[in-house]
DNA sequence: CTTATTTGACCGAG
DNA sequence: CTCGGTCAAATAAG
């Protein structure tokens, strides 16, 4: 509850930073690429209130249960497990090896579609490969789609992403990132990023932002929820921690790289041909580095 | 035949 | 013990 207020907090210090960030390129009369900026910053502003909005709501507005108690119809719980231990032929090949990643962070997106014709493409400018697939107690949806980098094998790109419905609506997703692209792919470019990159040129280290793989959904539906939102689960859990501890206490995951330290460290990576979404989590690369 | 999706099971954290 | 995340086999689709 206060953590929301902190974090309501926090986002009106970026919702302010953005806008002196916004006068400040108004001053400029920026060139041709002032105009992209502009537009990322307005979305960015936009976005940022959206996430103030939703944060005060959740701070003032005690969350006690949104959808109905898992105990709606019957078991609440999926058959998942139930028969549990019944072939032991495959546990021994598992052994040694890490099935989950504990300190990987997160952020999500909300993509708002149209129909559900939408929620198959749901492109982010990646190719994703569906592995899973869980009920999720709780969720009004408990559906929740698991995908992996399509290149995990082939480039060792440890990316992630879950899509999950969002409770009482059917076309909002909420789409979780885990982990940055280590992958380079060509897949077709998001709208406000047009990489003219004439012969698959390397990006900058510090591409200036340009992360919007979520506007998938911005149809006319208009209400295009916020591009990004904090995770929505509890404030100071391991997930916040993680990108606290790692960057600029406050940073968004948005912010410039140039203000926060941790571009630094980056910068030295061995992998020079980071993806552009490096930026959002570096401190998630500090982790990877485990695995190079 | 190759590749992607589905489904069940295993594992670890809480 | 329960729940969520991931793996891998099985299945479906191109």
């Amino acid at each position: 509850m206060e953590e929301r207020c902190a974090l309501a907090t926090e986002l009106a210090q970026v919702l302010d930073t953005v806008r002196q960030l916004e006068a400040h390129m108004g001053v400029k009369g920026g060139a041709d690429g002032g105009e992209t900026c502009r537009a990322l910053v307005s979305s960015m502003r936009s976005s940022v209130d959206r996430s103030i909005h939703i944060a005060m709501s959740s701070c003032c507005v005690v969350l006690g249960a949104p959808e109905s108690p898992p105990s709606a119809g019957g078991s609440p719980r999926s058959g998942g497990s139930d028969q549990a231990a019944d072939s032991p032929c495959r546990g021994a090949h598992a052994a040694g090896q890490s099935k989950k990643r504990k300190t990987q962070p997160k952020w999500s997106t909300q993509v708002r579609v149209n129909s559900v014709e939408d929620v198959g493409p749901l492109d982010d400018g990646f190719s994703w490969r569906k592995y899973g697939q869980k009920d999720i107690l709780g969720a009004k949806y408990p559906r929740s789609a698991y995908f992996r980098c399509t290149h995990r094998h082939t480039q060792g790109c440890y990316a992630s992403k879950q899509v999950q419905r969002a409770h009482g609506d059917p076309l909002l997703f909420d789409v979780v990132y885990h982990g940055n692209h280590t992958c380079v792919q060509g897949k077709h470019c998001n709208s406000q990023t047009p990489q003219p990159a004439a012969s698959g040129e390397h990006r900058q280290p510090q591409p200036a932002g340009g992360q919007e793989r979520v506007s998938v959904g911005q149809k006319t539906d208009g209400g295009v929820a916020a591009p990004f939102s904090f995770p929505s689960k509890q404030a100071g859990a391991d997930t916040g921690s993680d990108f606290q501890a790692g960057c600029a206490t406050t940073a968004s995951p948005f912010m410039s790289p140039a203000t926060s330290e941790c571009k630094a460290s980056t910068t030295e990576s061995p992998m020079g041909d980071m993806d552009f979404m490096l930026q959002l989590a570096d401190a998630d690369f500090l982790d990877n580095s485990r695995y190079l």
